[in-house]
Formats: C-alpha cells, structure tokens, sequence
DNA sequence: AAAAGCCCCTGGATGC
DNA sequence: TGCATCCAGGGGCTTT
C-alpha cells in the first residue's frame, strides 16, 4: 500500500503530536519483518524528539537512538490517546504519555528496528544504499540522467529498485511513466537527456500532487489519525488494464516485470 | 557492479 | 457454499 505519498502523510500526521512525548513501554505481537534490535525495556523512558522520512521509512529520533520504521506492503500507522486493545494485525505498540503510536500490518512485512545512531551497522544496511529523495533540492534532472546512463535495466525496474531514486512504488512508476510519455521497458541508458528531465518532472510532480492529497490510494490507505486519503488519485494507466486510455483512448496494456504489474499505454508510450 | 529471481505473509477476489 | 488459485502498493538476500 504506501509509496512515499503515503509514508509522509502518515508522518506529518502525527510527527507534532509524539514529538516529546515519553516512551512508557512497547508491547510486541507477531514477529515482523526484523526483530526489534534491543529489548523492549530498554526503550522506557526516552523521548521521541522528531520523525523524518527516508524513502518509504519513517526515522523516529529518540534522545538517545532511533526507531526505524517500515509499513512494508500492508502496513499502516495509528497514533491516538485511547487505542482499543490490541487486535490481530497490530504488532507494535509504542506506548507513550500521549498515546499510543500501533503499526497494523496484515502481511508483516513491515519493520520496527531499534539502531543506535544512524551510523550504525544495522541502520546503515538498510538506509545506505537508498538513492535521492525526489522532493528534495537533491533530485536534480542532469545527475538522474547521469544515473541512468549506468543501467541496462528497463526504467521501470530501476525506477521501482529505490538506489537512484526513493519513494518511487509500483503505482507511482507506471504513472510518472506514462506522464514522461515513455515505455517502461525501454533501458535506462536509452533515454535522452530531455528525456530524462521530462521523467525527472513526472517522477516529482506525481509524488508531489498525491502528498498534496493527503496520500492517493487505490485501495484503504488512511494516515495516523485514521482519516482516508480525501482524495482518490486517478490513475492515467495503474490498474487499467484494457480500459481506454484517457489520453488517446487506445486500451491499456499489462505487462509483468520482474513479478510486479506495469501498465502503460502502447499509444502515448511508444519508445 | 548490476541484473534477475526468490521469498517473507495474509486476505480478498475470482473461478470451478 | 466450499475449495483452489491467483494476486496485491516492498525490498533484502542470494544467485547469476
């Protein structure tokens, strides 16, 4: 479910509200993903002093170490005073003086991973290798190109393997696809200069108008306070297999790449 | 170094 | 109604 769209509207929708809030305890159900990294014990009576973002997971600043977390496929985050008791999929519960921040996450592969310090081995083995953001001054058109220059692979897939460019999903790759006009299976190499910075624009202004929604979603995405995305990004090609393009209106297509859908229109997506 | 596959897990939709 | 099959928004790990 949550690309980045989702994963920072879920954090700005409770990032003021635990900042400098006490831990009280942590209660554990099923395992996710990775094992928490420390006892749970230990983390009683710190503070949480800010969230961040990297990519699709949340950085929870505590003043002494950090909390990783990931929603995976399926995960989503509450943080409210008076949570009801913890049901099947909730299987972290940070317990605060100001409520209780519950990640449920049907198919568990999401995370919750205590490290250090950010130079850390363990949180360097999951954030080092993560490429720009693509809503920061970072993520800039002549470099991104540059990067692309160096991969064989269909855009697509490098566009979803988060080294060059984070946040980027498979919904949101279909769709800056079609937007920059070009055929996800087209290797990376092959893409001019202009148009690169044409998908550059895609890639940023199709994350950034679903932020600007409060998170676009196909399906049941809400953030922390439990309020649904108001707004249902429309899709020019993700799950529109054979309907019309709503460009030309020629029928969409499916593809399989590396075991995830792709959708585009052969049309407007022509190389 | 880069690319391709595999796999973790549960639930909902679809088909027989 | 019941059961089998397929599919899902992620991403680290292992193998080529």
């Amino acid at each position: 479910m949550p690309e980045l769209p989702e994963v920072e509207v879920t954090r700005r929708s409770f990032a003021d509200r635990i900042a400098g809030a006490r831990i009280e305890s942590v209660r554990l159900g099923k395992a996710l993903r990775w094992p928490l990294g420390c006892d749970p014990a230990l983390l009683a009576g710190r503070r949480v002093q800010a969230v961040r973002r990297r990519g699709k997971y949340l950085l929870l600043d505590l003043d002494r170490g950090l909390l990783l977390l990931h929603l995976g496929m399926s995960g989503s985050l509450r943080f409210d005073a008076g949570l009801p008791p913890a049901a099947v999929h909730d299987h972290f519960d940070l317990v605060t003086d100001r409520g209780v921040l519950r990640l449920n996450d049907p198919r568990r592969f999401g995370a919750a991973v205590y490290c250090e310090s950010e130079q850390s081995a363990e949180c360097r083995k999951l954030l080092g290798a993560l490429g720009v953001e693509p809503l920061e001054d970072g993520f800039d058109a002549g470099a991104f190109h540059a990067a692309l220059k160096r991969r064989q692979a269909p855009i697509k897939q490098v566009l979803l393997a988060g080294d060059v460019v984070v946040g980027v999903g498979n919904i949101y790759a279909s769709e800056a696809l079609f937007l920059a006009g070009i055929r996800p299976t087209l290797p990376a190499a092959r893409i001019s200069r202009p148009r690169a910075a044409k998908l550059h624009a895609a890639v940023r202004d199709v994350l950034a108008r679903a932020v600007a929604k409060g998170g676009s979603t196909l399906r049941d995405f809400s953030n922390a306070q439990g309020e649904s995305g108001y707004f249902q990004l429309e899709a020019m090609v993700y799950g529109r297999e054979g309907e019309p393009c709503r460009v030309c209106g020629t029928p969409i297509r499916m593809i399989r790449q590396g075991q995830r859908a792709t959708f585009y229109c052969g049309q407007c997506q022509k190389t």
